[in-house]
Parts: C-alpha cells; sequence; structure tokens
DNA sequence: TCATTCAGTCAACACCTGTTCACTGACATT
DNA sequence: AATGTCAGTGAACAGGTGTTGACTGAATGA
C-alpha cells in the first residue's frame, strides 16, 4: 500500500475511534457531531468528507467493525467454555465481565445503539446481532450440557436468551464500575456475580430438563 | 382547581406527550430540542422555561409517567395470569403482545433511553426498572408454578430475566410491525410468538426443576 | 522532470440551537 | 373596582451545525 493511501487509512481509522469514543462516553451516536469528530482527530471539518459521505456511513462501518470484536470475543469465551468441560459456570461469567471491562466500547455502542436514534444503524445492528446468536448457537451445539437439543430452532432460542441476557450483564457490570470503589465496588460486583450466575443455572436447567418432544415449529432470529 | 392553574397542567402536559411523540418517533431522546418540543405544541420557544427548568426535568418526569404506565400494565398482565391458573403461556405473551401494541411509546421510551444519551435519564430509569423487577417478583409469588421457591432473592432474579427478555420482545414486536404487512406480517408474527414461548417454556422448565438447595447468596437487584 | 491526483485547508453560507430580557393581558386576589 | 400574578409572547444574542466551493502542496505515476 503506498505512503499516501497508508495515511489516509490512518485518518480513516482515527475518525472512526472519535466516534467511537465519543458516542461512548455517555452520549449517543446521534447527538455527537461530525464537526466533534473532526475536532477531536485534528482535522478540519470538510476533511471528514474525504473518507465518509456523511455520519451515517461512518455509523456502518463501526457497528461492522464494533460486530466483528464482539463476535471474537463471544466465540473465544464459546471455545473456552466447551474445551474446559469441567469448567465452571463462575469462571466463563468472569472471563465475559473481564473481556467487557478490558474493552468496554465495542459493548456500550452496540448495545446503547441498538434502540439508538438511527434507523439505518438499528437495522445494521439488528443484522450483526443476528449473526452473534447464529455463531453462538453453532458454539453450544458443541456442548456436552446440550448434546440432546439437536433442534436448530431450539438452540437458536437459547441463544437469543443468552445473547440478550449478557448485554444487560455487560452494561450493569459497567455501570457499576462507574458508580462504585474500592470495596463497595468489589461487594456489588460480588453480589452481582451471584445473580447472573444464578440466572445461568436457571437456563441451563430448563435446557437440561428439555423434553424433546416439545419442539418449535420452523422460526427465525429475532429482530 | 383554578382556571389559570387547569390550562397551565394541560400546556405542561401537551409538552410531555410531545417530547414522548418526537422521543418515540426513531429518534432519541438527547437528540430532540427544546424548540422542536415548544414548536409542536404550538408554543414559543421562551414558555417551555414557564414548565421545566431544562430537558433533563422534563425528561425525569417522562420517566416517571411511562414507568407508572408500564407497572400497571405488567402487574395486570401478571393478576391475569395468577388468576387463571390454566391459562397457556400462548395466551399470556398474546396478552403483552398486545398491550404494547396498543400503546407502543412508553415502552419505546423506557427500553431505548435505558441505555440513551443522557446520564441523569439512565439513572432514573434504572431505579424503575428494579422497581418493576420488585413488583413482578412479588406477582409471581403468587404463582403455583413458583410456590416452591420461597427464596425472595431467586423470585427476583427470575423477575430481572422476564423483564430484561420482555424489553427484547417489545422492541422485536414492534419492529415486525413496522417492517412488514399483511399476510408477510403474521408469518413474521407467528414464528416470532413461536420463539418467545420457546423461551418461556425454557425458562419455566428451569423454575420447575430449581433445586432448594442451590440457592443464591443475598443479592441486590440490577441497575 | 513534469503533470496529475487528492487529503487536508480555509472562508463563507444559511440554519438551528439554548437562553436573556422586557412586555402583554387574561385570570386571581383583595 | 383596583391590584397583583404569571402563562405565553417577541426580539435579540452568541454559538454550534452541515455543506458549498475554490485553494494548497506533498505524494504519485508517466
Amino acid at each position: 500500500m503506498s505512503i499516501r493511501d497508508e495515511r489516509k487509512q490512518q485518518s480513516r481509522q482515527a475518525l472512526l475511534d472519535a466516534a467511537l469514543a465519543l458516542s461512548t462516553s455517555g452520549r449517543s451516536f446521534s447527538s455527537i457531531s461530525l464537526r466533534e469528530i473532526a475536532r477531536h482527530v485534528g482535522l478540519v471539518p470538510t476533511a471528514f468528507y474525504r473518507h465518509f459521505q456523511d455520519m451515517n456511513e461512518l455509523g456502518l462501518e463501526l457497528v461492522d467493525q464494533v460486530a466483528l470484536h464482539l463476535k471474537g470475543i463471544l466465540h473465544q469465551l464459546g471455545q473456552a467454555y466447551i474445551y474446559q468441560p469441567n469448567t465452571k459456570t463462575k469462571i466463563s461469567l468472569d472471563l465475559f465481565f473481564q473481556a467487557v471491562e478490558h474493552n468496554p466500547e465495542p459493548w456500550v455502542f452496540l448495545i446503547a445503539e441498538r434502540w439508538g436514534g438511527s434507523e439505518v444503524i438499528r437495522h445494521a445492528i439488528a443484522r450483526e446481532i443476528n449473526f452473534l446468536i447464529e455463531d453462538l448457537a453453532n458454539d453450544l451445539a458443541q456442548m456436552e450440557t446440550v448434546k440432546h437439543i439437536r433442534n436448530a430452532q431450539d438452540l437458536q432460542v437459547l441463544a437469543n436468551i443468552l445473547i440478550n441476557l449478557s448485554f444487560t450483564w455487560a452494561m450493569t457490570w459497567m455501570n457499576i464500575n462507574r458508580q462504585f470503589q474500592d470495596q463497595a465496588r468489589l461487594e456489588q460486583q460480588k453480589q452481582f456475580k451471584l445473580q447472573t450466575i444464578t440466572q445461568v443455572h436457571l437456563i441451563f436447567r430448563g435446557i437440561s430438563n428439555w423434553d424433546m418432544a416439545q419442539t418449535t415449529a420452523a422460526a427465525s432470529p429475532s429482530r
């Protein structure tokens, strides 16, 4: 790649990063401005147009990048769970919370803008979440606990529940880390972890006792 | 109440209604303006200040009103479920979707602004959602299926799951109604209903086989 | 070496925003 | 009937916004 193209790519990515950072700092994507992003990168407003036609185009690319990242994390978590069959739920959830804490921005963006102010972005996110659910369903199919569920629809329904709940977990976790400090934070974290563990246990207890006779008819993923 | 106070109240409520309508029409609360709301009501921008100090104050009142409405709907659904023990899950979910469809705005507002662009509103919504979870937990305590769960924390965890999933159901349902028409819509609705029924069945199967020995320690509601 | 491409610049535009202040006039109080 | 209250008005402000068009100058390719 030529020097010029490389520098262009850098600016482009800087704009994307700035947009992610701004729309993740407690404000919504639809309330941050093109000028603000450019300013944050150290560019003049009009330079924005050299990279994106408008904020929607920037937003769509952001959805792509963010979804790709989450897909990687979730798959990683899924594989860790599968190949360590004796792993307790607690350890898996610890890994999850750690991943969220280590790089919160993608989670915040996807979850906040899922029902956010931009139509096209909501569409794109719904699409990506369906892919995440599909991926998770595929990972789950390899699990011992779930081996008796051979209906693809039922697996998707399970993945659907887990993905949607995990979004709430992620946001709740980050809110705890924002609101509390020191040993009060540790206490809150502990209590919340206990709750999520109970939730997972409850769901997998439902799975363990799942009746094969009672399966869903054809069903498409949620949007 | 005097004539003047009554008219003031009317204007005030008109502002609240306009704000709800605008922030529910595909845009976010943080991206609608004070002037826009006043214009929508037929008032001059400065008249806004006769009723609210700023948009945050308006937003907080909106959260109150919306949460009160949802609390009523959810309690009604809970009671209907309890006092008709033979009611199938399907009928309960039909009632739920019907309620959402009949008055979508409160759902959209609460769910979209839950992770939206305003800090104070997110706080207020988190608070109200905790109340909704508490209320639902109380209603659930009266159910036959759940009679063997006497641990208050476990009931709250169950209510937590149901509330959070119901939010996704509500939004998904409304998206289906927006994107599809006629018999394509009916088909999508049918398929999605089957999915949610499976979700509920899965969770309550987990509840039915809940082991009393394995209960959570003290746990506070999610924020 | 010279002409071309094009990321970034600069100035200017029309428009929308929140907030101020003094003002009006229908209702309320005395 | 005289006085006070206060929801709604109107003009004006400083500042932010998206988008335009013509420009500069370093990297590119012939």
